[in-house]
DNA sequence: TGATTATTGGACCAATCGGTCCTATATTGA
DNA sequence: TCAATATAGGACCGATTGGTCCAATAATCA
């Protein structure tokens, strides 16, 4: 991957964080990236679309290396590492303030419904990180009552991550995702067998 | 407020709910309400902007008779009522077959960092609805254990919510907020009393 | 009746949108 | 050296954006 096809992807994921992509102008974004032109810009993405999906699986990819990752953790007890991930997010969105949002709930909110292509991949990044939590769920499942229900709860982990973040932005106030944080943590040790190991450690505060 | 009015709003508060808010344009406010012009559409709104704050305060008052009046019905034990209102989010997101999101969330996203009016307003949304849910909490509150953070339960619930709707109309599948209000009134019933009065008796399926 | 409000219809505006095309010059690596 | 790639800069396109202005006609209501 050229250097400057990064720096496009950059400016854009940054301009798109904060105003969106429909209205993030090509032109914006080649200020952005301090390109000599739309010619410069075409030079590297056949389109605006396309600079959306690369955008879009950039953000996954870093998502991928410094949040889910933490879910792999093959040191650390499973359960813990799931209490380290939701920490990992909170500290991700501290990190802008709380200002901007999930990319990928960002994304989903403005174009679900009316662009196809955009529904279909950011379904797809939820499908890979709902896959993770359901493999960690699985590696722990030992230490969790009989009838958890992977599925389900891999989705309300991330519905209550996506909406936290969304609030979180809306109020300007860290400490609604910090709290909800904590409660997501208390629900997950709901699930956890009486006298098993030592989990969801990190859920006193 | 007048008829033409209404039907503005609402054909407006259908696209926005469609498209968003930016890739709706008054031109197609015009011909969805099915108006003979701009001078006809400008006779009754000052701005889109303007029209964006009414969308919103009208999406609220709709919200606040189909959903939240449940929190307040005087003849049903508290507990209860909060699981029939997660009902009938369930039931609101079912009209539209699991397409559309939260008229307040998708807002949120689109326009939170971008525009401070919007982000005020959605704001001020999601403080009313929390404040009902508080409400019920404190009138609840013999029932529920001593430490029950009314404050933090409330955003909780809400974010919960509001996750989930965005995940079900990605992945165009309702049994995801199925899935989640489930989990919602498993991790409310935690905080119930033991031998408190039989409450969150919907959560059984 | 007369005044207010509602409706119709279209011309017009500057700005912005995504995108194309062209020419010319650097820079790079085989 | 030669070809491919990168950078530069600008003209240009049709379409769309939110919004204004104007003139004329309908409908409402006191």
């Amino acid at each position: 991957m050229s250097e400057r096809r990064l720096q496009i992807l950059d400016a854009a994921a940054s301009l798109i964080a904060e105003r969106g992509f429909t209205s993030t102008s090509v032109d914006d974004v080649i200020k952005g990236a301090k390109l000599s032109g739309k010619s410069h810009f075409y030079h590297y993405f056949k389109s605006k679309e396309e600079l959306g999906y690369e955008v879009l699986n950039r953000q996954f990819e870093r998502f991928a290396e410094r949040g889910l990752a933490i879910l792999r953790e093959p040191m650390i007890d499973p359960l813990d590492r799931l209490s380290l991930f939701i920490d990992a997010v909170v500290a991700l969105q501290a990190e802008t303030g709380g200002r901007r949002g999930s990319p990928f709930g960002n994304l989903a909110a403005e174009l679900a419904d009316a662009h196809e292509g955009f529904r279909i991949r950011i379904e797809a990044v939820f499908e890979r990180w709902a896959s993770q939590i359901r493999s960690l769920l699985w590696e722990a499942r030992p230490q969790l009552h009989d009838d958890v229900d992977a599925v389900r709860l891999s989705r309300f982990i991330i519905a209550a991550l996506e909406g936290a973040v969304l609030m979180t932005r809306v109020k300007r106030d860290l400490t609604v995702l910090e709290g909800i944080a904590f409660d997501l943590k208390r629900f997950i040790a709901m699930h956890v067998r009486d006298g098993a190991v030592q989990s969801m450690r990190h859920a006193g505060q």
